[in-house]
DNA sequence: ACGCTGACGTAAC
DNA sequence: AGTTACGCCAGCG
């Protein structure tokens, strides 16, 4: 159920991660434009788990950390999901992240 | 109805 | 250079 655009928005944003890549919560914000709400596009996130489709393991802070994991149904499901797409996962950080990273203000670059 | 909190990030001191 | 405070939007007490 959508009830705001800016959490519609944020989804569509994270179902366009590609396999394998990630991205943290403030790039979609600015890619929003509203890059101070990076708080609020965590919480979309949240929401997300009423939405099928949303890879919300793909979604980190700017320190590559998955801080969001516990609320996942498993704290251990974010790291799974990541380490079969490829991507390590070493202390609840993801290796070489700025690599992986996927930013959509430059990706999309639209 | 009012206020606090929360998967973050930036600015200011 | 490290720490503290604030902003953002929505959900919940």
């Amino acid at each position: 159920m959508i009830t705001s655009v800016f959490f519609d928005s944020v989804f569509q944003v994270v179902k366009l991660i590609p396999h394998g890549r990630v991205t943290s919560y403030g790039a979609v914000a600015s890619y929003l434009g509203t890059k101070k709400s990076s708080r609020t596009v965590g919480y979309a996130m949240n929401a997300s788990h009423s939405i099928p489709g949303i890879p919300a393991h793909r979604v980190v802070n700017r320190n590559g950390q998955l801080t969001g994991k516990m609320h996942f149904a498993n704290p251990t499901e974010m790291e799974e999901s990541l380490r079969k797409e490829g991507i390590i996962v070493e202390n609840d950080q993801i290796v070489d992240f700025k690599t992986l990273f996927w930013d959509p203000s430059i990706e999309l670059a639209i």
